[in-house]
DNA sequence: ACGGCCTGACTTTTT
DNA sequence: GTCAGGCCGT
């Protein structure tokens, strides 16, 4: 076993103690993924089976790479490894599991949008206004219980706002028809197979026997419902292994949860503890801004961390006129450190905290034809086209499957409206059978007119023909005669708009994705690849072959390393995030995502700010991030327009200048100033009475919900909003013009 | 039943 | 700046 020599010995003594619970906690780059992926090796360098090994890892991506690295090391068998991310491992068991649970093979899994929408015909069944209850708000809370395993009725008991209670109603309702469908959502896939261990102990001891060693990565991203899952399946052998750093932790709005990193050595007595302090990614000047940055966090377990590469460059500070000039300066900057340090294109990254930042970025590269890839956004199987077919796949795979139906019962038009399909629906659920099944009885369905039952049995035919022509047609062959016969191709040809063109594009890139899957895996099934589509993310399929820059959120990058970074938008507001409507902003979080996006710099880090930003179309002045003032300065240069003093007294000096103007910048700097400081300093407003404005970081007074302190201030005039946070009403967001506000 | 047009809400982050 | 959902006219 020579390959434990690239290790070192924490690494070595981590991967050899093999027997009992182990949690390894250490900081980034300390190679925590490296171990657990030696650790694999190691297990069946020693004679354990692949097939005995189950390793959930975060993406796909990560399971894939981790697994062709063992392959590198201990050879082909690594391929019968059960590796992967919770959701699709957990996936392929209720696969096989599911009819103890009132499941067909067959299920359908709901994604965010098809689960999205059963909500909101359970809302309108349960008779709830969307407009005081909002369905988006309704399915966050309700996947929420589900990811720290509450059942309905376990919620009900919680439920003490009367939100809640609706909620309890919602989700009881939505589990029901989810069943009818013969559908899970993604929090399922967690949920179904605890029920399933729970209630069935000889299932549970079957897959307690077959996974003898269980390896978790990421281990700080888990949520309740992974853990009790874990501990459900470990519980025998407790031969488990878990890896994390909690000052990673950046997914609770997902219902992440530290105390499984807390709890876990009092859950399992005699857990042998390592930890990693060297780290062999980033220069020294990264290490320790990095370090600088994360002290300001209360909460954390106390990590050392240090390097033996060499010190490099500075962090280098950029500020930035307007989000535009940001995107110039990250290209210009992209191209002299690929000239400088002699590197491709691929070697750098773009990080960001929202999606809609690529879009000023993007525009950048495009103009000065650097080629850069985006990761995250909308994902391809999310687009309205590819939903569309995929509704039909989804259909003949399972035809009680609801959503799909409603879908494309007239996709292509047809002629069937809302008026027809209610009636179909209450037959349906007067017989208790599926809307699919009640085609099959048009005939009973009195309230229909000749015309919607010729339209519907017009679908009926379609959907039974290609059911039934599925066993005599490959996969590819299959879909690509569906797709024709409805037409949907012609369809988006014959409109000849930019956006169609795009369209028909996409379809046939479905297309090919379909025959690339049968040539892959020539027994591929349709449920398999419906599967393999409802559970692979942006970041999986992304191979960063090609020789272009990449961009993507900070959250997306966990994990990944590349030798130059750069991370946009260091502004308050943005990074840290703060909206209108969540209350819970946690900062801790969001500096735990800074932190993870500076630690995945090898060589050198750039973070861009700006000091003029359009954000949801509107122009907004945002001030510099309270995160840069927590890098320490030693390691630290600062580049682009002067800093804010200098500028300020220039501006001054400057009398050409409208007098108007002149005052607008001096209170924007103080406000600016203020909403730093708001807790070390009393404010100092004096004069502000009479010409009082609207500016962030101003105490205000409103006459319903009192005082409050103005976080966000957007757009002008008479659309200009405002972004409140108020003593005793949480944070509501405001029109100005409308509001009232004196100032407090 | 359907398409076109308008309004408003919204975007954190994702398996 | 986008997108869905509602409204209206055909
Ligand atoms: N003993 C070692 N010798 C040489 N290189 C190492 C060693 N251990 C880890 N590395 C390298 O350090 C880098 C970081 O390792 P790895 O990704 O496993 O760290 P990690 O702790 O999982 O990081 P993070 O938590 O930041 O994602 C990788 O490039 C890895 O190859």
């Amino acid at each position: 076993m020579k390959f434990l020599n690239d290790l070192n010995s924490v690494q070595q003594e981590a991967v050899k103690a093999a027997n009992g619970p182990v949690m390894i906690i250490a900081g980034a780059g300390s190679g925590k993924t490296r171990v657990l992926t030696y650790r694999i090796a190691y297990l069946m360098a020693c004679g354990v089976p692949a097939h005995q090994i189950l390793a959930l890892t975060f993406t796909n991506k990560a399971a894939r790479e981790m697994k062709n690295r063992i392959v590198k090391l201990v050879g082909d068998d690594a391929g019968n490894l059960w590796m992967g991310t919770f959701h699709s491992m957990f996936a392929r068991i209720l696969r096989k599991e599911c009819l103890h649970l009132k499941f067909t093979p067959a299920f359908t899994i709901y994604d965010a949008d098809d689960s999205l929408s059963t909500i909101k015909k359970v809302m309108e069944k349960l008779n709830l206004p969307t407009q005081q209850f909002n369905p988006a708000a309704v399915r966050a809370r309700i996947s929420f219980a589900k990811n720290q395993y509450l059942s309905p009725g376990k919620y009900a008991e919680t439920a003490h706002e009367l939100i809640d209670e609706k909620v309890a109603l919602v989700y009881a309702e939505y589990q029901k028809t989810l069943e009818r469908s013969n559908a899970m959502d993604f929090d399922d896939l967690l949920v179904k197979p605890i029920e399933l261990f729970e209630k069935k102990k000889d299932i549970l001891e079957k897959y307690q026997h077959r996974f003898k060693f269980i390896l978790v990565d990421e281990f700080q991203d888990t949520n309740r419902a992974q853990y009790h899952m874990v501990r459900l399946l470990a519980q025998s052998l407790k031969n488990i292994a878990v890896v994390g750093d909690d000052a990673q932790s950046i997914y609770s709005f997902r219902g992440a949860d530290i105390r499984n990193i807390l709890d876990f050595q009092k859950d399992y007595p005699g857990c042998q503890l390592f930890r990693l302090e060297q780290n062999y990614r980033s220069t020294k000047s990264i290490i320790s801004v990095a370090d600088e940055l994360i002290r300001f966090n209360k909460e954390q377990l106390k990590k050392k961390l240090w390097t033996d590469n060499p010190a490099g460059e500075p962090v280098t500070v950029v500020q930035c006129a307007d989000d535009r000039e940001e995107g110039n300066q990250i290209v210009r900057a992209i191209q002299q450190e690929s000239h400088r340090r002699k590197l491709d294109l691929k070697d750098f990254a773009v990080l960001y905290r929202t999606n809609a930042q690529s879009r000023a970025l993007e525009e950048a590269f495009r103009k000065n034809a650097i080629p850069y890839e985006i990761i995250g956004g909308t994902r391809f199987y999310e687009r309205k086209e590819i939903k569309d077919v995929l509704a039909y796949l989804r259909l003949l795979a399972n035809p009680t499957d609801e959503v799909s139906l409603l879908r494309v019962v007239n996709y292509p038009a047809r002629g069937i409206g809302d008026v027809t399909l209610e009636h179909l629906r209450r037959f349906a659920a007067e017989h208790s059978i599926s809307m699919f099944d009640a085609l099959k009885r048009l005939n009973e369905v009195i309230e229909l007119t000749d015309r919607a039952k010729n339209s519907l049995v017009q679908f009926k035919t379609i959907i039974e023909k290609y059911q039934a022509l599925r066993p005599q047609m490959t996969f590819s062959e299959w879909a690509r005669s569906l797709v024709d016969e409805l037409g949907i191709l012609s369809i988006y040809k014959e409109e000849r708009t930019a956006e169609s063109m795009g369209r028909w594009e996409n379809v046939q890139e479905l297309l090919s994705a379909i025959s690339e899957f049968s040539s892959d895996k020539p027994d591929g099934t349709l449920e398999s690849f419906l599967e393999e589509v409802a559970l692979v993310s942006d970041i999986d399929t992304w191979e960063g072959e090609h020789n272009a820059v990449t961009l993507m959120t900070l959250h997306a990058s966990k994990g990944l390393e590349f030798p130059v970074v750069m991370i946009a938008g260091l502004e308050e507001g943005l990074l840290p995030f703060y909206s209108g409507t969540s209350e819970s902003s946690d900062v801790e979080e969001e500096r735990r995502l800074f932190y993870v996006g500076i630690t995945r710099a090898e060589q050198k880090l750039y973070i861009t700010h700006t000091s003029l930003r359009y954000r949801f179309g509107d122009v907004t002045y945002p001030g510099e991030s309270r995160f840069l003032h927590e890098l320490g300065s030693e390691h630290i240069e600062r580049v682009g327009m002067k800093p804010q003093r200098q500028r300020e007294a220039a501006s001054l000096l400057d009398f050409e200048k409208p007098a108007a103007e002149e005052k607008r910048s001096a209170q924007r700097k103080r406000a600016e100033e203020s909403a730093y400081q708001q807790d070390a300093m009393p404010d100092y407003e004096s004069e502000s009475q009479e010409q009082f404005e609207v500016k962030r970081g101003v105490k205000v007074q409103h006459e319903i919900f009192g005082r409050g302190l103005v976080m966000v201030v957007s757009g002008k005039g008479d659309a200009q909003k405002a972004v409140v946070q108020f003593e005793n009403y949480g944070t509501k967001n405001l029109i100005v013009k409308y509001a009232r506000l004196r100032p407090a």
